[in-house]
RNA sequence: GGAGAGGUGGCCGAGUGGUCGAAGGCGCUCGCCUGGAAAGUGAGUAACAUCCUAAAAGGUGUUCGUGGGUUCGAAUCCCACCCUCUCCGCCA
């Protein structure tokens, strides 16, 4: 969410500064609600002052042994009013929150013009592609022989769903645990273990909802709950409604999770294999940090990612996402792509992004700044450390022999009990 | 799932219809005392919204788990829900 101060004091500026996203704010509608909610408040304020002063007149004097019956009269009369203005006053807020929480964050001013993913910029570049002396595979014709089984998911769920069986199951969990073990040892994350059904509230804080809700599982009962799509709302949850001393932030949190999205606007887009799945595993970092730093710790969460990618040794390249192309709740966002020898391409496979203040307001997640004494809202990022099922994908794709075996990575192999070569389940 | 107890400020805890944003304590901040510290002692110490303002100051409102209700007036009475704890049942 956008701050409502700002919003008020200078709505043109911010539906400018929407517009490079190629949002359109409606600033003649806004103004126009906003203009009903001040004034229909100052007129409920000035009612329950003359409610509450008159209720205590009441009270004096009947602690004085007098009559009362006037001002009763009155306070009747006075409660009347109110409840027609209450009613008016809440009707209008909940149309401006509305308005409100359907606002994209504000952009940094270093990201890229453009509309649409053409216009992004590629940062850097790291590793090589392979020079393969066949024609490689793609992950599905390696996996069939390897343990990766489609048929099997689709007899149990349906599509976009794998099935993992063997070595393959077992390279997916090294994977999870080497990434695990490398941002908690050297990177200097606290481990987390989460919730992966949540309540509307902590989706809303994180910006899923109200404007994503398509994207999500929502899972029927009593009460309601939705699927994770990221356990960036469950990390990042952690801090609503706090006032953090100064002295523990930043707060790194790391934690494996499975992630649940419908992928309602993806029909027809990466049915084959495991690129896009209603079900994949990802380790998600989040940092809650001082507004000052989270330009800063966005570079160190990025590098982080890159970390997972460079020790795997998997080609990659960083983009700076352009304005038309980033994301809801994010002010600045980079991409990792790995590269794809299959489809001769660098693939998404990690988002890293600074949200700002935008989702820390919806939370309420707050610090004491020593230089003021008062609470002030935190800034939180978040990024994919990196996402698991892609990674696999990549490990199989980039590691791949021309008898069909896959070589693994070095760091994997002590979680894969020293093996060095996966040439069958 | 059944029975019971409870949810009050940064924390503990008093408060059963009016003068209660809330006693007392702890913690914290500033001062006094001290060579310095501890102890002692004095003062201060919630958040949010909104109005006015360049800002500060200030005004008003809201907040005692959440939402509704009763009342001129609710931390206090009524209803629903959520959460925590104890016991029982079931279970990994």
């Amino acid at each position: 969410m956008l701050d409502p101060k700002l919003l008020r004091s200078d709505l043109t500026g911010v539906a400018t500064a929407l517009e490079r996203r190629g949002f359109v704010l409606d600033v003649a509608a806004f103004a126009a609600w906003e203009e009903q909610r001040k004034a229909v408040q100052i007129e409920s304020d000035r009612l329950r002052a003359e409610r509450n002063a008159n209720a205590k007149a009441v009270g004096h004097s009947k602690a004085k042994g007098q009559d009362a019956g006037a001002l009763l009269v009155v306070g009747e009369s006075l409660a009347e009013q109110l409840q027609g203005v209450e009613k008016r006053l809440e009707a209008i807020q909940a149309e401006v929150s509305n308005l409100q929480l359907g606002l994209p964050n504000v952009l940094h001013s270093s990201v890229p013009e453009g509309r649409d993913e053409a216009a992004n910029v590629e940062v850097r570049r790291c590793g090589v592609p392979r020079q393969f002396e066949f024609l490689p595979k793609d992950h599905v014709a390696l996996g069939e022989r390897l343990g990766m089984d489609f048929e099997a998911a689709g007899r149990i769920s349906g599509a976009r769903f794998a099935v993992l069986t063997g070595n393959m199951a077992r390279l997916h969990r090294a994977l999870a645990q080497f990434m695990l073990n490398l941002h908690v040892a050297d990177h200097g994350y606290r481990e987390a273990y989460v919730p992966y059904l949540v309540h509307g509230t902590a989706l809303q804080g994180t910006g899923q909802l109200p404007k994503f809700e398509s994207d999500l599982f929502a899972v029927r009962g009593d009460p309601g709950f939705y699927l994770i799509p990221t356990a960036e709302v469950p990390l990042t949850n952690l801090v609503r409604d706090q006032i953090l001393a100064p002295e523990g932030l930043p707060l790194k949190f790391v934690a494996h999770s499975p992630c649940f999205r419908s992928e309602a606007g993806a029909a027809g887009k990466d049915t084959r294999g495991m690129i896009r799945q209603h079900q994949f595993d990802k380790v998600e970092l989040v940092h809650i940090v001082r507004p000052e730093d989270s330009y800063l710790a966005l570079e160190e969460l990025t590098g982080h990612a890159e970390k997972v990618l460079r020790d795997l040794e998997l080609p990659y390249r960083v983009l700076a996402l352009c304005a038309g192309d980033t994301g809801f709740s994010a002010a600045k966002t980079y991409d990792l792509e790995v590269w794809l020898p299959s489809q001769q391409r660098y693939r998404e496979i990690s988002s890293c992004s600074n949200c700002e203040s935008f989702q820390a307001r919806r939370l309420q997640a707050r610090w004491r700044n020593p230089a003021t004494g008062k609470p002030e809202l935190v800034h939180t990022l978040n990024g994919s450390g990196v996402a698991v099922g892609r990674a696999l994908v990549a490990v199989l794709e980039n590691y791949q022999q021309e008898d069909g075996s896959v070589a693994i990575p070095s760091v994997l192999s002590p979680y894969m009990g020293g093996l060095t070569r996966m040439a069958s389940t």
